[in-house]
Order: structure tokens, then C-alpha cells, then sequence
DNA sequence: AGACCCGGACGCG
DNA sequence: CGCGTCCGGGTCT
């Protein structure tokens, strides 16, 4: 079930080009709420993926954050994949180049 | 009402 | 840097 919060996660999401990510936090000033990690419940749910680009959203901290529910493991491996295959790069678990990150408008 | 969750900020060693 | 801890708020049960 979607909800009004959800879309306005995903809708704010769409502004993310190819090539570049975003994080919880900033996804979560976007949208106006004060807890990132509401975001990333709304991303697990995602039901538009891959439309819905949520493998572009990764910790403030550049750490790839979770993918599909989970922080480790295959699923994770599939996000750096994808985030590869758009010129994304990590090195050493953390971002290579955090001049990708982008900031959205804020709410 | 309580528990859960793909985070974040802060404090400490 | 790598913990531990607390806070946060939207959703699910």
C-alpha cells in the first residue's frame, strides 16, 4: 500500500539523474521530515523499482546504506553493481567521489 | 499502544 | 576510526 508519504519520497527521488546519488537525510529534508531513517522504510517498499531509482539513496556518511531491506549481503552487492553500471564508484566501503552526491530542494 | 526500520548525530575510547 | 546510545517519525500489527 502506498501512502502520501511514500510519494512524496519517490517523487523527490525522480529528481536523481544517472550518474549521481543522493542520501536518506537529504531525501528526508526534501519531504519535510526530521527522520531519515522513515525514508529508508519508504524505499524498502518501493514498489516502483526501478523507476524509482532507490539504489541512488546511500548514508550521509558515504556508505552505500541498505538495498531491498537489507545492509549486507547479495542484495547489498547488487546496489554497488547498479551504482557501477552508472559510473558510481566505492572504494574501501564508502563512496569514491562525493562530489556525486546531490542536494534537493528543500521542503 | 507497541514494535519495527535501507539513518543520523553525538559521545567516548 | 569504530563502537555504543539515543533520538526520530512513518508504518505495520
Amino acid at each position: 500500500m502506498t501512502t502520501p508519504f511514500e510519494r512524496k519520497v519517490y517523487a523527490a527521488l525522480l529528481h536523481v539523474p544517472c550518474g549521481r546519488v543522493t542520501t536518506y537525510a537529504e531525501l528526508a529534508r526534501a519531504v519535510g521530515c526530521r527522520s531519515s531513517r522513515a525514508v529508508g522504510q519508504a524505499l524498502k517498499r518501493n514498489p516502483f523499482a526501478p523507476v524509482v531509482p532507490c539504489h541512488r539513496v546511500i548514508s550521509s556518511d558515504f556508505a552505500p546504506g541498505g538495498f531491498r531491506g537489507r545492509m549486507r549481503g547479495p542484495a547489498l552487492r547488487a546496489k554497488l553493481l547498479l551504482l557501477k553500471s552508472e559510473g558510481v564508484l566505492f572504494r574501501r566501503g564508502r563512496l569514491a567521489e562525493p562530489e556525486r552526491v546531490m542536494s534537493l530542494p528543500r521542503f
